[in-house]
DNA sequence: GTGCTGACCGGAA
DNA sequence: CTTCCGGCCAGCA
């Protein structure tokens, strides 16, 4: 797989996330570690730092639910307008955390 | 080749 | 709740 295709994949995966969820960067590069061949959420953060642009990147948090760096803002504002359950500054994950095969991640 | 840094993660103090 | 540490993969000097 390609640099680029993995870009695609990521963004494709992004897009994907239903409104009103959220994903975290580790969860996103396991979803894709098996078709990818590689995984590092890392390597996430640095493709959505990048291409993050074009897609719903705000639904996209740390697994804490901690809000991308010098984006909190933002990404707590569209969040928010989404209705995604926010405490203070993080994001509940436990109730609004979305994966592609199971609706629940931790279920 | 080496070494540092990064929109990260999980565990320990 | 916070801070520190080791591990992870890729990009760049």
């Amino acid at each position: 797989m390609t640099p680029e295709e993995y870009v695609e994949a990521v963004l494709s995966l992004v897009e994907s996330i239903p409104e009103g969820r959220v994903m975290s960067y580790g969860a996103i590069a396991d979803a894709l570690a098996e078709r990818s061949g590689r995984n590092s959420p890392r390597q996430i953060g640095g493709i959505m730092a990048r291409h993050g642009g074009g897609v719903p990147w705000h639904r996209v948090v740390t697994s804490a639910g901690r809000l991308p760096p010098g984006h909190e803002r933002e990404a707590r504002a569209r969040l928010l307008a989404e209705g995604v359950p926010l405490r203070g500054d993080r994001v509940r994950i436990d109730e609004a955390g979305w994966a592609p095969d199971g609706d629940r991640t931790g279920e």
